[in-house]
DNA sequence: TATGAATGAGCGTTCATTCAT
DNA sequence: AATGAATGAACGCTCATTCAT
């Protein structure tokens, strides 16, 4: 008798929503599967090991993601080669909104992936992320630093994870965020929002001017 | 025979730099006692459990945090009841500082703590965060709303989170971060300059102009 | 490769052997998995958790004694109504002693299961064994009665319970018991001269006329 | 400061009530010492170990009740030396009931030390008893015999530890049955009516004629 | 392709006990 | 006489993984 759905993408999907509310290491294979309605030994066999199937989500997710990104870009650039932050961001949101498309929690799974790969001992997730994806998103990054304010390298490296860390965090995190801003959560409608809300705030970021004194020492 | 420092603050020392490298779940209370040169059994004694020592390991941080910017904001109201958003946040990045001073990687341990609390599950590490803090920081967040852009009740909740992920995100992970940049992590002059590099980025966001219009659906 | 036995069956032999020799307490899961030869998790892969084992046990020795009364008693109500009690008490120890021939120590550790669900803090396994057993055994209480002195329902109950007792510290401690009455444990026979013993006592106390006058008080 | 009974006496109670209701090995020293509000390590150091606390119960309660038996026992014989079951009984049930009026658990303790020594792995604790005990109550257990039924040495010691088990059994899990009962537990009159109930049965059962016939083998 | 059974390692916690004062 | 601190050993249980079918 076949499922509907095979089994390999029924553990992936059960992962992304187990992954998104508890974390990876809180999340157990045991409720992986369990989830899923899948057997316990599934897991191994399909991806040979928990952190295969952290991989799995992982390509699931920023395969797409990169794809959109690089068409947009790709069209864009066509007709003018200068493209205003707002713009770029607004390509960002809009691909990280289909992703999220895909199923409910993909989207706070998917910020989560990145926290995981900025921790310390990660050190083989983020050489994956960053031998996988960094040349794919290269041309993104250096249209925004040219409508960024002028900056060196240095402190456009930081800006760039300022900006990133606000995204990471209000996404991993927007369930709770809506229950903490006393409304309930109700449709996709709600990230729309917090996504667009976010555009001026990073625009305004990247585009500050840099201090170039210290504040005094204490 | 006495210790140099108590068991106690031993174990607290060794759990905060543990759980800044690995998290929460990740840090087991072998390796925190291991590391303390204490008895596994000690940290039941003196914290009654894991979560007891978690605990322990917020308050040691949050309370000269909350000291620090209470006493600092109230001197400065003392003068005059116009702050510009630039001095509140060097005054939160001192304090933070100091926090950082106790020992090395206490800043990224309390960064971590911030995150665990948004998470779905943590409900009621959120609550103990909010109902011990929020009241004393009240005042501090009006002064940072007062020079904000003009806004909504809830832009300003949302701004405030996108800052906090910003924040949180990248001294969390500033370890991670420095090595990224391909610059080796010398001394604490590091996480000064970038707790710096904030201050106008943060400011910006906060000034930023709201956008009205959603950008078109998809 | 498959074992003679398979592995819950295993675990179970071992756990009557131990709780009978050690109650359920003292004995430790890595005391009964050493025993069994199995490895430490199986038992919980079987049995979810050492309760799970308690009640795994009861059942493969409460299910079969339960069965064998209640053919044995139809079979005998069929031919009369009539039934005296030492030829009911004969069908018990019949019983008991089917229910022994499982292994060397069913006897004792059921007698032992006996003692813990009287036990206050045991309202669960209490509750197991009235829910699932009472309906069983009660019409072959109910004989008992009718072949009893002419009693108030209550003092039946205290009688029945005193009758238990002795079945119940006798057959749990018949090991010992045994040693001190400084004879050898040989063989199964033993305990079918002890069984034997009970039935002129227990039927001597049930058939005791009961005194209407308090002793005086003190 | 003084406190009103001393620390010895107070764990000693505490211990009482707690091994009445949950056994030896169930009650912890951290319980019994909380409930004593003592100091956790003063257990080991007024008794040595949890079980020299046993061996403190096990005396403050036996040997009032041999002082009371012998003395009972040397008063009635002066006047005859022909003494009924009954009477003997009644004896045994006073001075129970006196031990019980030292508090309110200390009748079920007491015969929980009982079933504790019959126990293979408590070897010490029984030879504790017999050395102790049995000389003191050796012309008691004469006198029952010699107005039992006549039968051999070994089948008297089977008797004896049938009408044992009524007594240790019942007692131990009075407050049990007496909610089985659905009586609910109201005061000392309760114990006294279970102890008066038993005089029939206990004598009946060691009056009743032995059979000689074995019931035939299965 | 899939799974029930089994496993070694390790988890947080609790135990009775001892030590230093 | 008494106690706060500390400890080694062991507890029941769960983990990700592997094996045999």
């Amino acid at each position: 008798m076949k499922r509907r759905i095979d089994t390999a993408t029924r553990i992936i999907l059960a992962a992304e929503a187990l992954f998104a509310e508890q974390g990876f290491t809180e999340t157990t294979m045991r409720q992986i599967t369990a989830e899923a309605d899948v057997n316990l030994a599934a897991v191994n066999y399909h991806f040979r090991s928990k952190q295969g199937l952290v991989n799995a989500v992982t390509e699931r997710l920023m395969e797409p993601l990169c794809d959109e990104i690089e068409v947009a870009l790709a069209d864009r650039l066509a007709s003018s080669s200068n493209i205003q932050l707002e713009e770029l961001l607004e390509m960002l949101m809009r691909a990280l909104l289909h992703v999220n498309q895909q199923n409910t929690f993909s989207l706070s799974v998917f910020m989560r992936l990145l926290e995981l790969a900025y921790m310390k001992n990660q050190e083989e997730l983020r050489d994956f992320f960053v031998s996988r994806y960094a040349p794919r998103l290269e041309s993104y990054l250096r249209c925004l630093q040219a409508d960024a304010a002028p900056m060196e390298e240095n402190e456009f490296f930081w800006r760039l994870h300022f900006m990133l860390g606000a995204v990471v965090f209000t996404l991993s995190n927007y369930h709770t965020l809506l229950i903490l801003e006393k409304r309930s959560f109700k449709d996709s409608a709600e990230i729309e929002q917090i996504l667009h809300r976010m555009i001026p705030v990073l625009t305004a970021g990247l585009q500050a001017r840099a201090e170039n004194n210290y504040f005094c020492r204490l």
